[in-house]
DNA sequence: CGGATAAAGCTTACGCTGTAAGTTTTATAT
DNA sequence: ATATAAAACTTACAGCGTAAGCTTTATCCG
């Protein structure tokens, strides 16, 4: 103990570097997200968060302001993931590359897309995922007013479409299995579509699971008729 | 005091109905729609819903499981409010309503649109809302399982657009004003696009509010695509 | 009327939460 | 060696959901 304390006395003369290993904003939201993406948003409390980075919970508020800033870090953090709109490409091509790698991160990540949807401060890299998304578009034609937009539009379904499809609460596989044991709750005679769907889904005519392009292209089949004029 | 008391043992006899006045599972769930309408999902606690109703907050867990069992009624009373498509319409103004009743009925209650959509237990109202749903577009022409894609389809922009709505920060007669305020933090260099963007609504050449109806209408083109053949 | 029964209230208690305020340790610069 | 500032730690508070147990009350039965 003392024999280190004299050690690092000793080395601090010579070589700038014994510094306690030093907390940063960055290794607070890495260390959250490897919390979230393990155990989810609803487990992320500043005591635990604290505890994995070996130090008591007040000593993040030197790094983060509070935990609303922890989860909008998180959520900055997601969207960079995404990465940005490749310019390079045709604009439909780009969008649809787009909406797929957002769906894939936010798939990753199945916490993010309800904080993500209802943050309302976008930090840096959110602005720049926007700016870039806008100026693919403007560049193929779309006026700002447009493409502003066609961005909406395009998040709308992508993120209406990902919040629906994380709360589902079965999987693809096991869905025919999981709907035969179900369908005793849906009486033909008080739900007789949703039953029908139900029967349909057992004999495997019908999958359930939903098909994310299906919506999407229309939304895309729906600009490109505003950018042509049909 | 005193004579209240003798005068309810009196009654007693008589009449059936002196009960200390009964909380219910209806009562617990109006009052919260009461609590989270004034004050936001955020502040509805077992105690403080308790105490508006005269009660401590262990009481309320004789007429509901849980806190989340609360929400869950608090949803479907939402659910309850759009009522279902009218089946008597052309399919295309059916959906037009129904969007049109799902927004008006989110904006009303801000709070919730995203517990009703990370909702994984569907109640019996929202069951027959999506039931008559999918009967209104099958007597429309559509097969079970294009109606199952097309309402998903219908309500990932919906939801998606008005969660996204919910939380811009701004009201549309405030943007260009607030836009002002706001140009300097979005510098050319680092976001042209937005701000060229902010730069229009400033100039009141572009709105910048949503249009709801903007992107709603290429999924309905997409879906009577879909029915007709094109 | 008197007593039984069950519903629905109340009390206490536990282990969590976010974070304000104040204190101590530590690393570096003078 | 000492001063300084950063970053850790400690304590404390008010609030949370809810488990477990207790008490009051309304109604029913004889």
């Amino acid at each position: 103990m003392s024999a280190k304390k004299t050690a690092t006395g000793a080395a601090k003369a010579t070589e700038k570097k014994a510094p306690r290993q030093k907390l940063t904003c960055e290794k607070v939201l890495a260390e959250a997200l490897l919390l979230v993406d393990a155990e989810g948003l609803e487990t992320l409390s500043m005591r635990r968060l604290a505890e994995r980075l070996g130090v008591k919970a007040m000593s993040l508020y030197n790094h983060v302001a509070n935990k609303e800033a922890v989860i909008d870090g998180l959520v900055e953090l997601v969207v960079a993931e995404m990465g940005s709109p490749d310019q390079t490409l045709h604009w439909r091509q780009a969008m649809e590359l787009r909406a797929e790698n957002a769906r894939r991160v936010l798939l990753a990540h199945p916490w993010a897309t309800m904080p993500l949807v209802s943050r309302v401060n976008a930090g840096p890299v959110m602005l720049h995922y926007v700016d870039d998304t806008l100026g693919c578009l403007r560049q193929a034609g779309f006026t700002l007013s447009q493409a502003d937009y066609a961005w909406n539009a395009m998040d709308s379904y992508i993120y209406g479409f990902t919040l629906q499809e994380l709360n589902f609460p079965f999987e693809a596989e096991e869905y025919a299995e999981v709907a035969k044991s179900y369908v005793a709750m849906i009486p033909p005679e008080e739900y007789p579509n949703l039953n029908a769907l139900t029967h349909e889904v057992i004999a495997k005519r019908h999958l359930g699971i939903q098909d994310f392009s299906f919506g999407f292209s229309m939304v895309l089949d729906g600009l490109e008729k505003l950018l042509t004029g049909r």
